[in-house]
DNA sequence: TATATTTGTTTAATCGATTAAGCAAATATA
DNA sequence: TATATTTGCTTAATCGATTAAACAAATATA
């Protein structure tokens, strides 16, 4: 039936009438072991279904092969894109994830860092939470002398590795787009202000209405948790203006498309009336109706990078940890929602 | 600055002239030792930021408190949310949880067993991909003599405990619901036959279609990936049909989407020529228009119920394994897709 | 032939925490 | 006072794999 009892090295050196140490470097191809003997452990231990006991190799080596990863939530498709890219490059250098969610909490956060060191990875790669502002913990992280690499959600002072998409860069261009679509009054709908990254698109906007003349009132300019039903609220509130805007963007696209529900209860014609553009092209914005223009942030490609960051840390020996950012061209991915000139009639 | 060093039992041992049992008792609150060695050696042990090594106490005591969780994937809302819910339940115990995707892929799913089981996890929770017919591998967890708890996607043969909804009656609801709103030609685009749960949905189709008796032509019933891509072109399928029908359920909610796509470009009107019922009650469901009705499957109730499950297993030291099913019963949540009454005219 | 090197293996220590067993001192019981 | 029990700690083994060091045997070099 079935070998309750795992096999261990010393089973497999019983059977033999060798050492353990012979069986474990049999094992390992190790070349001061004979290839007959090699050849009889590996029979031995495929007969007995030997699996190697992790934990006792990770306490030896002091390595366990595994990094944790802390994203604000899994079932958004950038997150759970990144996660998969970075599992692939990583399972094939023998790593394995410990993947947790922070769902924008800092003491689940917290709490995440805690169990993911406890667990004795081997890094850390995060995206921190909306409401983070300490970085005691990450310091902690720091501290042990593992890698840290953040990724979208990142921050200067930490002085770690970090990819991301140039999100000024990225506002900017959106900015430009609505300009050329003809909007002159364009809201933002930003993230925290706390939020580099969303900090970053404020700027990129700002500067961007600055340079082509717009105003700038202070009651265009809204900051929000970005979920969906404050996007609903703060679409209410730009409605409830006297003034009201000719064009939204918003930081987020979940915040859009509870932006993009009050726009329709109140029967306003998107983008003729008000246009549109979201962040982050989740698939949704492509399915809703009219489609929301977003900002593609190539997710696969920063899961890729972060995983290969991480690697290159655990290769060459020197722990050079500094600032070190990776920053990639974001594409505006124009949908009707403000694709005014495509409804000119 | 930064200890690199991690301290160990040893270095408050050494510190305080005593043995490393004599701490390792004492921060486990042993009953043999005194208060005031006790309170000397946290006093020591948080100067020292002493983090106890986990692979070592896991070695020892042959339980690594991590709990491996494989999901097709974690970007739907159903999972994710499952997965958050175990995370709670697990977490109060102790246990950490290692989230692996599938990809809906057998060969991806295989190598998630082998990371876990080499990871040396005290239990794996487990929603199978669809691809997965081969059952080899789950018997190989089984084998390693540690708990295996399957949700959602489960099979019989394995005869493990098992979560889920009651996919049969579920089914037959929504045939119930659409025959109700005056439906007479019902088509269901299913997942494949070979997965349990969507085969007892087209169970629960079937049955219901015959006491109904209306017509169960073969080309009504339509097996899919149930992929968004997949929902368009079935959809397609049904619309080139002589005879088409008036409402179409559909066993997943991304196929429900590319459904609805193709039929609000075919400008059909929904629910009036043809109603849409989904299944999965992902987020969006509410969001498109007009919003899709769908069934909850009560993800948070799940993720608690195969959280308890396993900290069942692991307080019974008797390993009973055997076919343990708790069915829960999913809700019908009716939005304007289906809703033909509400628009009577 | 005598010495040096290579080959193939064993011995024993190690990673860090846990725990059964042992033992002396303090306290309780007869 | 003599014996039994409890208290508080130490010793040493253990989990399973890895690896430095040691060593004998085989082979190469002088």
């Amino acid at each position: 039936m079935v070998n309750k009892k795992k096999t261990t090295l010393k089973d497999i050196a019983n059977i033999l009438e060798i050492s353990t140490a012979a069986v474990s470097k049999a094992l390992q191809d190790d070349s001061r072991i004979s290839a007959k003997t090699k050849e009889a452990v590996k029979k031995v231990a495929k007969e007995l279904n030997y699996q190697p006991n992790h934990l006792a190799s990770a306490l030896r080596k002091g390595k366990s092969n595994l990094v944790g990863v802390i994203v604000p939530r899994t079932n958004s498709n950038f997150f759970s894109s990144v996660v998969q890219s970075m599992e692939e490059v990583l399972n094939k250098d023998g790593y394995n994830i410990i993947i947790t969610q922070s769902n924008e909490s800092y003491k689940k956060e917290c709490d995440s860092i805690d169990a993911l060191l406890f667990t004795q990875v081997d890094g850390i790669i995060a995206s921190m939470a909306n409401e983070t502002i300490e970085l005691d913990y990450y310091q902690k992280i720091k501290s042990r002398g593992i890698p840290l690499i953040l990724f979208d959600r990142g921050e200067n002072d930490l002085n770690v590795d970090y990819i991301g998409i140039d999100d000024y860069a990225s506002s900017h261009m959106i900015v430009e787009h609505l300009v050329e679509q003809g909007c002159e009054r364009i809201a933002h709908i930003g993230g925290y202000q706390r939020t580099r990254i969303f900090n970053n698109r404020i700027r990129g906007y700002k500067d961007a209405i600055k340079e082509h003349g717009l105003p700038s009132d202070d009651e265009l300019l809204l900051e929000s948790s970005l979920t969906q039903e404050d996007g609903r609220l703060k679409m209410e509130q730009l409605l409830s203006l006297n003034k009201r805007p000719d064009a939204v963007y918003i930081a987020g696209d979940y915040a859009a498309l509870g932006a993009l529900q009050v726009l329709k209860e109140n029967d306003i014609d998107i983008p003729k009336e008000i246009a549109l553009v979201g962040f982050g092209n989740e698939p949704f914005t492509a399915m809703v109706s009219p489609p929301i223009s977003s900002v593609e942030q190539h997710s696969t490609q920063i899961g890729k990078l972060a995983a290969q960051t991480f690697l290159e840390h655990m290769k060459g020996p020197e722990v050079k940890q500094t600032l070190n950012k990776k920053i990639l061209d974001a594409e505006l991915i124009v949908r009707d929602s403000s694709n005014k000139k495509a409804f000119l009639n």
